[in-house]
RNA sequence: GGAGGAGUACUCAAAUUGGUUACGAGAACAGUUUGCUAAACUGUGUGGCUUUACUGCCACUUGUGGGUUCGAGCCCCACCUCCUCCGCCA
């Protein structure tokens, strides 16, 4: 949510940005509403202070209570222009986006800008095979069983599969710690109040998956440690909060294409590891800049071949003023495909969770600055490595950093 | 799922039959003043109007949302959370 006092004085500002993202809104409706709101304010609180003014001076005076008595109607029937004005407004100003950054471009995907690429893409001396054959072959991904189990858009890792999967996980949970993250399991069911803070609710209602008790299946971390402070005043001195958590991750991916999208690309459920941070506004470009890199050096720590693409406007979720993507080499795919993405939403989060911190020399509260960043996902990794690091003789190299944890270094 | 109890600010904690400004203590921080490891005093949430600013005025704030009333921490209804007991427990 942006703030209404920021709108006011740069309605200009606000008009651009939408138009880089192809957001239609009518942002004089909204100042006009705002006018509206505070006009009907201001009268109701008038007539509110005469007759607090009267009850204040108790049942004595029987002319007073009959003149407290009209206010009250009066106030009352007021009430409802005001609910209806308020109503509208707050629908709309929700409905704005951020503020992109200076330096993000107009347009969608199209525009999306390689910053950087890292490794090289692998050449192989025989035909290469894709990761769901690779998979099947070792055993190491079982489809059809998930299949059988949940339905379509499911797997079950197995055996030496399994053992990959959980060390991508325990090398990115090391890592997290050693940067001093602080670990968080937190509950991967959350009420509808939480999606609504996190930006899931109204508008993706349908990719959630929904249980009897209304409460909604975790789409990603974010959304439990955008919600663990909500409604905080936090302590300057304990600026910036540094959280990662590690969560099962279930999408609806409702109507998405999942012909081209073969095995492990887009499913219902993957693992994934979230950093976030809360930080104090001056403070959130720095924090970006070493969310972005601590992806970087996790995926680089892989020896994968990948890229960091900088989101255009559109492409680009309405909570953030800047989004970095990796995308890591699909060879079967010849394209590259997201495996964690960074986002800075500067007080657009917290504004809705209402998180703020103290400002102690001021003596005032003010919102917090709330990033997140993959650190990473891995159902389209373990495709990057089978793929990437597969042998002539069908068998995968295991990536260094993570043979420790698999205790073998060839998957045969 | 059922029965009972509780929820007041950062923490603890009071409020007579509904009546003006929600008693008080402690903590933390800020400001002022005095200086022997510190003390004393003042201040501390949200919004609106006013002002260049300082300030001032008003409204809201006792878990949340409604209701009754001229007036609600207190009465009524619904919901949320926690505690105790019972039931269920692949």
């Amino acid at each position: 949510m942006l703030d209404i006092n920021f709108i006011r004085k740069n309605s200009q500002k606000v008009k651009e940005s939408c138009e880089k993202k192809n957001v239609n809104a009518d942002i004089d409706k909204i100042l006009e509403l705002d006018k509206k709101k505070r006009e009907l304010m201001t009268e109701i609180e008038t007539l509110k202070a005469e007759q607090n003014k009267i009850s204040r001076g108790g049942k004595e005076n029987n002319v007073l209570v009959t003149q407290a008595k009209e206010i009250k109607d009066k106030i009352k029937s007021m009430a409802p222009e005001l609910e209806s004005v308020e109503k509208e407004f707050n629908e709309l100003l929700s409905e704005l986006p951020n503020i992109v950054a200076d330096d993000v471009v107009a347009g969608g995907k199209k525009n999306n800008k390689v910053l950087r690429q890292f490794g090289k893409k692998p050449k192989f001396n025989f035909t290469p095979k894709d990761h769901v054959e690779l998979a099947t072959n070792l055993n190491l991904i079982d489809y059809e069983r998930g299949a059988k189990i949940s339905g379509s858009g499911f797997w079950v890792y197995k055996g030496n599969g399994a053992i990959l999967e959980w060390a991508l996980l325990n090398y990115f949970i090391d890592f997290h710690r050693r940067n001093k993250y602080t670990f968080l399991l937190a509950p991967y069911m959350l009420t509808e109040k939480s999606a609504y803070t996190s930006g899931n609710l109204p508008k993706f209602r349908d990719d959630l998956f929904w249980t009897q008790d209304k409460l909604c299946l975790n789409a990603t971390s974010e959304m439990m440690l955008g919600n663990y402070h909500r409604d905080e005043v936090l302590k300057e001195s304990d600026l910036p909060l540094k959280y990662f958590s590690y969560s099962a991750c279930f999408r609806r991916e409702a109507g998405s294409y999942r012909k081209e999208e073969r095995g492990m690309i887009r499913g219902h459920q993957f693992n994934k590891i979230e950093m976030f941070q809360f930080t104090r506004p001056e403070k959130s470009w720095e924090a970006f800049e070493e969310l972005v890199k601590n992806a970087e050096k996790l995926t680089d720590g892989l020896d994968l071949h990948f890229q960091s693409v900088q989101l255009a406007a559109e492409d680009m979720t309405e909570a953030m003023a800047k989004t970095i993507d990796i995308e890591v080499w699909i060879p079967s795919m010849g394209i590259y495909k997201e495996v964690s993405s960074a986002s800075n939403a500067l007080e657009y989060q917290a504004r809705r969770g209402n998180i703020k911190f103290r400002n102690e020399k001021e003596g005032k509260n003010y919102f917090v600055h709330t990033l997140n960043a993959s650190g990473l996902a891995t159902s389209r990794l373990i495709p990057a490595i089978l793929e990437q690091f597969q042998q002539k003789d069908g068998g995968i190299k295991v990536p260094k950093v993570l043979q420790k944890y698999c205790g073998f270094n060839v998957i045969k």
